[in-house]
DNA sequence: CTAGAAATTGCAACATTATAACAATCCTTT
DNA sequence: AAAGGATTGTTATAATGTTGCAATTTCTAG
């Protein structure tokens, strides 16, 4: 089989297009779903996916604040559950943080690639890891519903200029 | 090569011995490490150890708090930021708490299974794991340091009594 | 053995992240 | 237009984690 892409994050791209896509594939998405995705929601995510690094709910309230609505902390963290719920984002928990998914179709189980230099978060989803872990612990009687991984490192802009004599 | 130990947290075993047994490995590797497992410390270990499941930070300050002393947050974060860069305890970011690590040798990038019942944890170290997601992110140019994955599913004694239709 | 240096713990205050409970508003359907 | 459900606003508070400095203990060197 195919390499997969390389992630969107890791690569030089038109990341405005990126966000496009992102909203539109939303739009559909919740479309499908009957889900109502509600200007806040919208915002939201367009706020996540203004950078491929994970912003933090207080992080997203201060841009949200900063744009003339001055939403509290509820209203913000309902957002985020809403889109996370439908897999339009995820949470990573060692940081904290919310990001936008790159792929709303196939978006459970991924990994998750953390630059410690720049804070970039790019999404693997590479359904045989989930699979093979599912296997062990299938054989220790324990079954498996989700699984989220967390990798630290350099990314490839940052393992260039000597980030990691850091 | 044969199947990994069933980690204790998922079978019956002699969960004093389990206590007496960390709690050994980790002074053996404190005095190999010029380390000092200082009173505090070794008691915050043995209460990571009461159970396979992991206790947030102020479980374990009302533990202490209880049993007479009356240490600050800072006093526990630091025993658990000393056991954490050892290697004797592991942070489970997803649920904010902390467990003892069941292999003090080898405890980089683990696999913990988190049962959403009962609260249970148990750590595999596949290794194969983590070369693997390492490869892929070579490929991507992603230099991995560590990975930490976390699974949610049901443990064996949970999976057995329906606990999956609640 | 004792003085200085380093590590550990105590302590007070505070920062950050997240949620509970209830009111007001909006949106759809009839 | 009115009912019902979903969404957002508002207030307050809970839970988790950190900073900075002082006091104490432990180690090390002379």
């Amino acid at each position: 089989m195919p390499a997969a892409r390389k992630p969107a994050a890791l690569r030089a791209h038109d990341h405005d297009r990126c966000i496009e896509d992102a909203l539109a594939a939303a739009a559909d998405l919740c479309r499908a779903q009957g889900a109502r995705l509600t200007p806040m929601r919208r915002r939201v995510l367009e706020i996540l996916w203004q950078s491929h690094k994970p912003l933090g709910a207080y992080a997203v309230l201060d841009i949200l604040a900063a744009e003339g609505r001055r939403p509290m902390p509820p209203t913000v963290y309902r957002a985020l559950d809403f889109l996370l719920a439908h897999g339009l984002a995820h949470r990573i928990p060692s940081l904290n943080a919310f990001i936008g998914c790159s792929a709303p179709g196939a978006h459970r189980d991924g990994q998750y690639l953390i630059c410690r230099n720049c804070g970039t978060v790019a999404e693997l989803t590479d359904t045989g890891l989930a699979a093979e872990l599912g296997r062990t612990a299938r054989a220790h009687g324990f079954a498996i519903e989700s699984v989220l991984t967390e990798a630290v490192g350099l990314c490839p802009a940052c393992a260039g200029t000597g980030a990691g004599a850091a």
